[in-house]
DNA sequence: ACCCAGGCATTGG
DNA sequence: CCAATGCATGGG
């Protein structure tokens, strides 16, 4: 077992404590990914090899550094390389937060926010595949049911590596999930209906069918009309799979109740709106809609809306 | 106890 | 066009 220790330089500020809570869902662990004693920990699928890696902060938010420690079998420069690139895109490190920052001073509510979340940045899913599975299963149901079954889909189809007498898990594969019947994904507490998504998904994933392997030089536009080809994808789907699974920062997912509310409590005196309201209303976030609506998100779950 | 939670596609009025 | 339907857990 090779020990690979490399550094990485975020894009000040960068908060890990706060980016890695969120990837967690502030919590110790959330599927594959964990915070545990000061330490990011993600076990990366680089090909044929399972590295873990661990990354903990030994500079300060605005003068960010972060050690990676990279275990696994046979590490080559390669797999440093790659390991090293996949923490960087998880982490969202290489996001420049400043120009946000700059026009979130002249929003109140989100000025306050953007201070008590200093530093936080946008955590990535592993691939588009995996953005879209999680958003499928996050459908209509609370997050405390969405954990529960992204969970264990992940400890049941995922990939297993144990380090030091604990497990850790590698997003599934599309073929795992592929030649998986609709029946043993109901056995995860999924509706037939999303089983089928998922399904139908993995399998699109793992044949090339669905057009997921160029969705890089898309524009958002083109990207969403691409992903709600897919069954089981519409708007909302498509939106987060912008911000989650491709780090766009202007994507808005109308549609998403959670959204609503939190918009709603903040600016409209708790007046329920709809999504043609928080369209036009959203503009004023543009270009960093994205960013904007991760610290909302971020604000609702550590309770301050 | 009861209702509602970060949608979507389909079916039936 | 609108309403109902289905996966299940935990908090209000």
């Amino acid at each position: 077992m090779d020990r690979l220790i490399t550094n990485l330089q975020p894009a000040p500020p960068f908060d890990l404590e706060l980016t890695a809570a969120y990837h967690t869902y502030f919590r110790g662990r959330y599927g594959t990914d964990s915070w545990v004693d000061g330490r990011y920990r993600r076990l990366l699928d680089l090909g044929p090899k399972l590295v873990l890696a661990s990354v903990r902060t030994v500079g300060t938010v605005e003068e960010p550094e972060l050690e990676v420690e990279l275990r696994g079998e046979n590490l080559t420069q390669q797999d440093a390389a790659a390991g090293k690139a996949q923490v960087a895109w998880l982490l969202g490190t290489q996001q420049e937060l400043t120009p946000f920052y700059d026009l979130a001073r002249r929003d109140p509510a989100l000025a306050a926010i953007c201070e008590r979340f200093h530093g936080l940045h946008l955590p990535h899913t592993s691939s588009v595949f995996e953005a879209l599975i999680l958003a499928i299963l996050g459908q209509q149901i609370s997050t405390s049911v969405a954990r529960i079954v992204r969970t264990l889909l992940i400890e049941t189809y995922g990939l297993r590596q144990a380090f030091d007498g604990d497990d850790y898990y590698a997003f599934p594969r599309p073929e795992a999930l592929a030649s998986a019947s609709v029946e043993d994904l109901r056995q995860l507490k999924l509706s037939y209906r999303k089983a089928e998504y998922v399904q139908g998904i993995a399998r699109a994933a793992r044949d090339g069918t669905g057009g997921l392997d160029c969705l890089n030089e898309k524009s958002d536009e083109e990207v969403v009309q691409q992903v709600t080809q897919l069954r089981g994808v519409g708007k909302w789907t498509a939106q987060w799979v912008l911000v989650r699974g491709l780090g766009r920062p202007d994507a808005l997912p109308l549609g998403d109740l959670a959204l609503r509310r939190i918009v709603s409590s903040l600016y409209f005196d708790g007046e329920p709106i709809t999504d043609e309201q928080l369209g036009p209303f959203s503009a004023r976030w543009s270009p960093w809609r994205t960013y904007a609506t991760i610290y909302l998100f971020t604000a609702l779950r550590a309770g301050m809306v």
